[in-house]
RNA sequence: GAGCCGUUAGCUCAGUCGGUAGAGCAUCUGACUUUUAAUCAGAGGGUCGACGGUUCGAACCCGUCACGGCUCACCA
């Protein structure tokens, strides 16, 4: 509480600088003003190219308003920077124009208090773009000073816990949550377009299913049950399929009680789609849309940096069976049938770790992760997993060790996982049934029987694609952001105390 | 969860061998009517993350804890 907290002279002054304007007559927190319609960025677009003298005889009347975040002032005539959505722009003040009362408050304000500024568009000896003021006024006081107007604000505890101040005072940071909603609306938007019906399924579940994830447990007390936040929203979607829906995707936060790092926060976004009469070849041109829509947004020739990677979204996305990708990073060759032993034999040789509950499928997506997943740089569809690690995929008509399923891959990481859904009730039950053995077996992440789910396919669900996208990664990737925290506006923190 | 690193003024950071705390920005006073991290002259501002220990003396050495970052493990 402020009341508890120690003032600094900083603050001391500023809150006598506000009993000042009130005794003056100045609300320090004022009320409407009304800006035109031109941002900061609009009159850069207007204006940066015009001549200094040209400007000043058209005499281009503005009037803008945000929160002063330099001040270079003078005797009678000052400089300083507005901040608005748009961008920053300078704006000059002289007595002879504001007149002594006005520009006497404008030096007594502070860096982060709001103005609202009416004047001409003119440009300064330096040729900068500045708005000469005619007409100021003073909107809000600023009770704390920002950080450091050059460095910013660099304490990472303060960028994840204070947004506001990094949102403020670092640019990039800005810009990059702007392209964050750039790149979920362009995701929208081609989903939209390609006939699918966005949906809202519920957070709060008596089942947490569909992804092998520790849930977070909670509490309703009306009903007193415990309910679990969702883990993934693949289920519920499939019951609308089964429902006649048949194009349907959500978008939306999920959470997993599990750690966190570079690349994982308890609560996420993903998206995930489903497609009747799909098989996972189409969700592959979709994903491929998707991923190209969404990149598109933010680099319109699809080539771009990661940090320091050059990526082609421009090429189409190569396509590569797990067995060929092990092959081909390994030389060993899991398309010959053989038996759990022979599997770990292989992964004692090669040096891959096992559990005891481990069958021969797991051993080869052990492989696949620890030998390949590291190579995989341009964006690669990886498929056909093996069916125990696949539990809502379709088997391989072929060969049944394998799932019409795949992953995109992108340096190193998973973009999306899809596959051709399981829709036959007898094998998903059978399929739950084998998850519980393995849960009871030592995997503490598995699937739980959602019964409710299995009635659902007993009434028939079409043959569909599904796809899930992981959101904050695709953010991640195409604003060149190194920490999922960077791309979540107030990542999960442990309570300041 | 483990290992390593960090925490000093509002912010960004120095701080030597253990000897009573420093800079820049910001703030305050004064000067200045085209500045650009404005400039010039002066001034104020600190629970050195918290607690305990060693020592005549601790920002500094030791221990415990808190928060954060990175790496690893698990996962998306």
């Amino acid at each position: 509480m402020a009341s508890e907290e120690k003032l600094n002279d900083q603050m001391i002054v500023r809150r006598e600088k506000m009993q000042a304007l009130k005794n003056q007559g100045v609300a320090p927190f004022g009320h409407r003003f009304a800006p035109d319609h031109d941002l900061s960025s609009d009159i850069h677009a207007k204006y940066d190219a015009s001549d200094g003298e040209l400007l000043l005889e058209q005499g281009n009347i503005v009037t803008i308003a945000g929160r002063m975040v330099a001040k270079r002032g003078s005797g009678k005539a000052s400089f300083a920077d507005l901040l608005d959505r748009g961008g920053r722009i300078q704006f000059y003040v002289r007595q002879d124009m504001v007149g002594e009362e006005a520009y006497q408050l404008f030096k007594d304000s502070d860096i982060g208090d709001f103005w609202g500024i009416t004047g001409d568009v003119i440009k300064t000896r330096m040729g900068e773009l500045t708005v000469r003021a005619h007409e100021i006024t003073f909107l809000t006081k600023a009770l704390r000073p920002l950080p450091d107007k050059y460095h910013g604000l660099q304490d990472p505890e303060l960028v994840y816990r204070q947004r506001y101040l990094d949102l403020i005072t670092n640019r990039e940071s800005f810009e990059r949550f702007v392209n964050r909603t750039k790149i979920i609306k362009a995701i929208r938007r081609y989903m939209d377009d390609n006939g699918f019906l966005e949906v809202e399924t519920p957070i709060l579940e008596n089942v947490a299913s569909g992804a092998e994830a520790r849930p977070f447990i909670t509490h309703h007390n009306a009903l007193d049950i415990d309910m679990y936040m969702r883990i993934a929203t693949e289920l519920r979607l499939k019951r609308l399929i089964v429902g006649g829906m048949e194009r349907v995707y959500e978008l939306g936060r999920i959470f997993r009680n599990e750690g966190m790092d570079l690349k994982h926060n308890p609560e996420f976004d993903t998206m995930e789609t489903y497609a009747a009469y799909f098989d996972f070849h189409d969700v592959m041109e979709e994903t491929e849309g998707i991923v190209k829509a969404a990149t598109k947004a933010i680099y319109p020739d699809l080539k771009f940096e990661y940090q320091g990677t050059a990526m082609d979204f421009a090429k189409p996305f190569a396509r590569l069976h797990m067995v060929d990708a092990i092959k081909e990073y390994t030389g060993i060759d899991f398309w010959e049938e053989m038996s759990i032993e022979q599997a770990r034999q292989l992964a004692d040789e090669n040096g891959v770790a096992y559990e005891s509950w481990w069958k021969v499928g797991h051993i080869i997506n052990a492989f696949f992760e620890e030998k390949v997943e590291d190579h995989l740089e341009q964006p690669v569809f990886i498929y056909g997993h093996p069916v125990e690690i696949s539990p809502l995929a379709k088997v391989n008509e072929k060969d049944p060790r394998f799932t019409d399923r795949f992953e995109l891959y992108i340096l190193g990481s998973e973009f999306a996982n899809a596959f051709s859904e399981l829709n036959d009730p007898i094998d998903q039950r059978q399929r739950f049934e084998n998850q519980a053995k393995e849960h009871a077996e030592g995997n503490d992440e598995y699937q739980p029987i959602d019964e409710d789910f299995v009635e659902a396919l007993e009434y028939g669900m079409p043959p569909t694609g599904g796809l899930g996208v992981g959101i904050d990664r695709l953010v991640m990737l195409l604003t060149n952001a190194k920490s999922i925290r960077d791309v979540l506006l107030f990542p999960t923190m442990r309570p300041k105390k």
